[in-house]
DNA sequence: CTAAGGTCTGTAGCTGGTACAGGCTCAAGG
DNA sequence: CCTTGAGCCTGTACCAGCTACAGACCTTAG
């Protein structure tokens, strides 16, 4: 056994990160923005890390899986460290981001619709007159 | 007539913005980044602007609305500054960014999808439990 | 003449990271 | 024992796409 003088293997930063799948750089950033909290060090001053702090870089990871910005991610937080979460708390975060991802949603969406719509009038010939680039000099 | 001294109105970067709706320091910005030109400047060394710059910056700021980069941008204006474009080639570009469009709205799509699903099963009461703080806290 | 507004420049800030450089430390191999 | 490579430390710079501000100059109306 490699490990038998210490009875837990510690986590450094570099385990942490292989372990979430994060982005070893990133781990600090969200130290310094004070997302993720600043670790115990060793004596030689590496970050030491333990399971609550994988726990909380996956978290976070879903969190911005999900979309949430790094503030929601801090507001979502806030709450789970204060302990005295509610649901109803929660679920206001959630909708209040759900109605920006709709949004964005429906942006995007009538984007798709301008674009496919003049594209589909393109002949895609070698001639200069062109559907796109008409839209785009139109004169208002 | 107030400009009586001089023939034609000049246009200064503030006049371009208002005609434009364009922030007064994204025109310095894109002349900076190169895709608006340097206008010439007046003997006090203001920037000039004529017809020709409202046309350009109204181009730029459609090509935005319609979600192209300014890297998207700097292409579709090599293409008609060359003055050769083809139908054939601007639908290329168009159809990349198409493309990238569409894969936004399906990831945001899918996120929707599972928070709108996961939001669904709060109670929204003064309780701790919460189906958010499960999803993103579960041991995958 | 003066005061308010416009313009000029360079630079810093925003979000959400990513990627160095330059210096330490640690573990294994020869 | 020494070297070599890997890992970690820090600070800083960079990306998009702007936005804003400071400090200096200029213009224009009253």
């Amino acid at each position: 056994m490699k490990n038998h003088h210490r009875s837990v293997k510690v986590l450094r930063r570099g385990d942490l990160a292989k372990l979430t799948g994060c982005n070893l750089e990133t781990i600090r950033y969200y130290e310094n923005i004070g997302v993720m909290p600043e670790p115990p060090r060793s004596i030689k001053n590496y970050r030491v890390y333990d399971d609550s702090h994988v726990a909380r870089l996956r978290f976070i990871m879903r969190a911005r899986e999900l979309g949430f910005t790094l503030d929601e991610v801090r507001d979502l937080l806030a709450l789970v460290d204060g302990g005295a979460q509610t649901c109803g708390e929660v679920q206001a975060l959630a909708n209040a981001h759900l109605a920006s991802v709709r949004a964005k949603i429906a942006d995007l969406k009538r984007i798709e619709h301008v674009l496919s719509s003049t594209v589909a009038q393109c002949s895609g010939d070698d001639v200069p007159e062109c559907p796109v680039i008409d839209a785009l000099t139109e004169v208002a």
